[in-house]
DNA sequence: AAGGGTGTTGAAAG
DNA sequence: GCTTTCAACACCCT
């Protein structure tokens, strides 16, 4: 579940808790996590390694250490947790970096849908996966004749145009239905049937969306729930998303959930009508 | 208690 | 080429 919020909250928690920090071994209990090389190269590699920064672009984060770059993906359940070294490997931990000052690092994933992978410093956007990604909402160049050239004649719906990590960079089922419910958008319409106003809205509301959640540490329901301790706050302030059969705050009309594109997603269906 | 749903992504299929 | 479906995996809910 992590998003972009989550992932910067996270991002800004181990900065406070492990930057400086030095690699002495890493144990990987499952190596599926582990792309790129093997796990013996993998820790090998990170063995002696100061954790000099920690960055982040959308959803990815970025472990950058003296020699060679980390990078992060939580995909839908991935944690970390600072723990002593001492301490038992818990249920799900997969990947432990032990520091030479009896910390550690746990990576916890339920799933196991998590990925990890080395990359030379400096490399990270250049890797295919990274490097078609859109720009972050807060980027200038989200803007009406970027996603105007993005969106052509395509028949997606805006939901599934949204959610694409190469149109923009960080936003995942929870935001984009809140970002829509602002907007006042159903989430089914075809893009190319968007009016330039209604593309305007939809940028301003993923601004204000994503600012505020990162404010307020990201939202908190599920899987998120404590990593490292945290507890968002934004799910307090969630519109539509998990609030099916309750009121819309502007009309008072049952919040109701159907799929689009396979994915569960909740709208107004009077403040959010469908075009045509 | 078996089966469908879950916040993500990318590969495969259409 | 564009869009949708599915698989990776574990758990929760009905």
């Amino acid at each position: 579940m992590p998003e972009l919020p989550e992932v910067e909250t996270v991002k800004e928690s181990l900065k406070t808790l492990i930057l400086g920090k030095t690699i002495h071994h890493v144990d990987i209990l499952y190596e599926g996590i582990i792309h790129g090389t093997t796990k013996d190269y993998f820790s090998k590699r990170l063995e002696n390694e100061i954790l000099m920064d920690i960055g982040r672009f959308g959803k990815f984060l970025f472990f950058r250490f003296s020699t060679i770059t980390l990078i992060s993906h939580l995909r839908m359940e991935g944690k970390y947790f600072l723990k002593h070294s001492f301490e038992l490997i818990a249920k799900h931990e997969h990947v432990i970096f032990h520091f030479t000052d009896g910390t550690s690092l746990r990576y916890h994933d339920t799933r196991k849908f998590g990925t990890m992978e080395l990359v030379e410093p400096g490399n990270e956007f250049l890797m295919p996966n990274i490097l078609l990604m859109g720009p972050e909402p807060f980027d200038n160049q989200f803007n009406l004749s970027y996603l105007k050239s993005r969106i052509k004649s395509s028949i997606r719906p805006i939901k599934s145009f949204l959610l694409d990590q190469n149109n923009v960079s960080g936003l995942g089922n929870i935001y984009v239905d809140e970002v829509l419910f602002l907007s006042r958008v159903h989430p089914e319409t075809q893009v190319k049937n968007l009016s330039d106003s209604e593309i305007l809205k939809i940028i301003d509301s993923t601004q204000a969306v994503i600012n505020k959640a990162i404010e307020l540490g990201g939202t908190t329901i599920r899987s998120y729930l404590s990593s490292l301790g945290i507890t968002g706050r934004f799910q307090n302030e969630l519109n539509v998303h998990l609030r099916a059969l309750k009121p819309c705050i502007i009309c008072n009309t049952p919040i109701i959930k159907i799929k689009v594109g396979g994915r569960g997603t909740y709208i107004c269906p009077t403040c959010q009508k469908r075009k045509g």
